[in-house]
DNA sequence: AAGTGGTCTAGACCACCTG
DNA sequence: AGGTGGTCTAGACCACTTA
């Protein structure tokens, strides 16, 4: 995507990728609500006047990109991070003894505030920008094993307080989409191993300098525009970040 | 992939799943090397009895999937790892500074020996089933970076010396496939923070105790066959381990 | 100019879901 | 039965590479 050079321009755009820009852009102006189905192939072959093979086109590489979900005989569907089988869509951490990854959330503050420089660089935005900031773990049974410290932009999370994050049920992502219309189509993380300091020990219930799994993650909306920094502190000693390589 | 219920088989294989099942076993028998094309769609259409649209599907996921690789006007040709601008597919580090990432090996040791029990699990094999074991460290600039400790099977790797691998231009991964035929498909890798031990604080010029990124990958051929076992121990102090989500 | 992959169409039929 | 996505075909034409 990305590219250091001139970036030399496609300059010829075949038609299922015009349509896949108008769908995009159907899907980014929210004609269809995360969860609902969209129109059928059929009709929007008419609607956009072109076969519906090249609408079929257009919605397999969305569905490649998770934008939209095909179900067979019953539609096609705006991709939702709420409601999901797979409720931790982002989330790679998974418990040495197998089985599923249930958590409990608990939120340890949520305060508006302005962007420090490094945040405010990731979010595309200038140093001072409102913003809000929120930190939480996540615990397996009693044991914490994330440390969350949150970053959104200020502009888009207007009514977001601490008394509805705690009502909400269900991933916070799905609550961004619900509440504020703001959602995850993808993420960059970089990850490192450092030590833990002393407060994040006691949160975590380990020893200072303890090893723990550092992810920082970056969050984008449509159109690439970043919407959330998050920096996760992971603890390792019963669960492992997994990875899928082609 | 794995399912605990009683994975309800498929029970209907569209046409062009089969066309892909065939040229998969084409791929895995060497019928075509990698780097080299395969047959045009139109021959393959012919030969297989299909029209060129099916041709067309299956190797559209054999490309998503990475065993092949199209080039328009040119054909399509078999996946390698060696030769590719990326010269380490499976690598996800970046060096904090960007640019790009130029490693050197120093091979530390290599030795035919049986497998313990945990190695011979991973690779689907018995405890002490013969086994490739080396060791060897990658270094950006001076700076020692990664430790690796790789497990092969010694099945499969029968030549494979301290020598061989010290004289081999290029990837090891490339090695792998002209020298001993086996390809590597896709990976899992397990990531933890683990404190470094004193012998490999020594390697990495480190302090015993400093965070490092475990990363612990399993490789597999064609037909999902484990055919390597590695650790690594990343210091990431100049470097992250980049992951993309969607 | 010839060969390859890439796009687009139109139509037929199949598999799956719902009323 | 009717609608949806999924498969398969055949043919025309476009874009890119090589000779």
């Amino acid at each position: 995507m990305v590219d250091a050079s001139s970036a030399a321009e496609p300059a010829f755009s075949p038609l299922y990728r015009q349509v896949k820009v108008m769908i995009t852009h159907e899907l980014q102006a929210g004609a269809w609500k995360p969860g609902e189905s969209i129109p059928s192939e059929q009709y929007l072959a008419v609607r956009f006047k072109v076969s519906q093979g090249t609408v079929r086109k257009a919605i397999d590489e969305l569905a490649a990109d998770n934008l939209l979900v095909r179900r067979q005989g019953k539609g096609t569907f705006v991709a939702t991070h709420a409601e999901q089988q797979i409720a931790y869509r982002f989330l790679r951490l998974v418990p040495d003894a197998g089985g599923a990854l249930g958590m409990e959330r608990r939120l340890l503050d949520c305060r508006r505030t302005r962007a420090p420089a490094d945040v405010a660089r990731a979010l595309a935005g200038k140093s001072g920008d409102a913003v809000v900031q929120l930190r939480r773990l996540l615990l397996a049974g009693a044991k914490p094993v994330v440390l969350d410290e949150i970053w959104l932009p200020g502009k888009l999370f207007k009514g977001l307080t601490a008394d509805r994050l705690a009502d909400y049920k269900g991933p916070m992502y799905g609550m961004f989409e619900a509440e504020f219309g703001v959602r995850m189509i993808r993420a960059e993380e970089k990850i490192r191993a450092v030590p833990a300091d002393v407060d994040t020990a006691r949160l975590l219930a380990l020893r200072p300098g303890a090893p723990l799994l550092s992810v920082e993650r970056l969050s984008f909306t449509y159109g690439d525009k970043p919407v959330e920094l998050r920096r996760g502190l992971y603890s390792t000693e019963q669960h492992f970040y997994r990875n899928e390589l082609n």
